[in-house]
DNA sequence: GTGTATACGTACCGGTCAGTAACATTGTCA
DNA sequence: TGACAATGTTACTGACCGGTACGTATACAC
């Protein structure tokens, strides 16, 4: 008489997968450098050897946590609230409306990636490194969708959400009664301004 | 007979005014969290009783820090470039243009207000509170010289110019080569879509 | 049952952190 | 000379930090 049912329905969830969820959430919420490896492994319900089994080191883990954040972003980014746009105009100002509606809440703390390269000056640092690549992404995915939209100039209207978007991340930290309120029009007036009218 | 000549030419210069510019320096390139009051008193060249004479706590001392830069910041945006001007337009744009010709810089590090409020977001720490209140007067400031600028909506140019200023504070940390290269195209392109043509 | 591999916990390490106590030294002014 | 204020010197504390040596429990293989 072996197991009876359920092979494994209640699941017994992986010590690393445990880590990384708990390392995401005080991570954000606080900052890398503010969280110690003890407050993550005890909110992960394991213990310290645990967490460096599966991370050679906390800059691993925070690079982990840049990685895993990374994909949330995208998934976020190229389906805002959910939603696919095949325009590039709506998509982007989907997502605009989105963040800056996230933006002005309690306790917002902008983009996990941009806060870990103002925490981590150094170059070296892995988490920095990861944050690092993912903006040239972002930067050239938002260039292309400027192209998309029949820009004039596509890199200065990609550079100029960008900058935008950069703008309302870390306002959103500094008061709920900041300048992301009006992001979505100032949005729609780059746009307008640098696409090709007649 | 006396001093003879010169009252004080050697600077004997406090301990607590070598503190607060080895704490500036230190805090601003490194990070506040990344740097211990042991290497703050060594580059002062004094040592650890003498900070903690003159500062209650390293919180405290990072929150005088705060005070310095920002008394600084206005010096810097008041006469971009170490001149005045009467044209709104002209001052907002002469500012951005030396912001961004900075922020490709290679060790760049954007602002220290804004980085302190990314590396502290609980709202009790002392330091983030100058920051906090820093940000406003910018926020108001930036409205009122929208506004001078003929703007159909000031608070809206004021808040677009904000985020991409604080666009170009963050983002020039991440690259040499980030999109601050575009941003004094775009605040061309923000403030004469802004301001009433005809 | 007895290997053997995997997954985990207990207990500990040396270093660094912010902060302080007690005392010695200096320079200034009267 | 004497008093005061500012600083240096030395040594220390307790908490916390990232990281690790080592023992333990379970499961599957033969």
């Amino acid at each position: 008489m072996k197991k009876a049912v359920e092979p494994s329905a209640e699941r017994p969830v992986r010590a690393a997968d445990r880590i990384r969820a708990s390392a995401s959430e005080l991570f954000y919420r606080e900052g890398i450098r503010a969280v110690g490896v003890d407050e993550v492994v005890e909110r992960a319900g394991v213990t310290k050897p645990s967490l460096y089994r599966s991370f050679a080191s906390k800059d691993e883990l925070a690079a982990a946590y840049m990685r895993d954040y990374e994909a949330n972003f995208w998934e976020k980014f190229e389906k805002p609230g959910g939603k696919s746009y095949s325009d590039a105009r709506e998509h982007v100002l989907a997502y605009i409306r989105v963040l800056s509606a996230n933006a002005v809440a309690e306790g917002y703390r902008g983009c996990g990636l941009t806060n870990a390269t103002v925490e981590y000056p150094s170059r070296d640092n892995p988490a920095r490194q990861v944050a690092e690549a993912h903006k040239k992404l972002f930067r050239r995915r938002l260039r292309e969708l400027a192209g998309s939209m029949g820009a004039r100039h596509p890199a200065v209207l990609g550079d100029a959400l960008l900058l935008l978007i950069e703008g309302i991340y870390v306002t959103g930290q500094q008061s709920e009664d900041g300048p992301a309120q009006s992001a979505l029009t100032v949005a729609k007036l780059l746009i307008d301004a640098s696409v090709a009218k007649g």
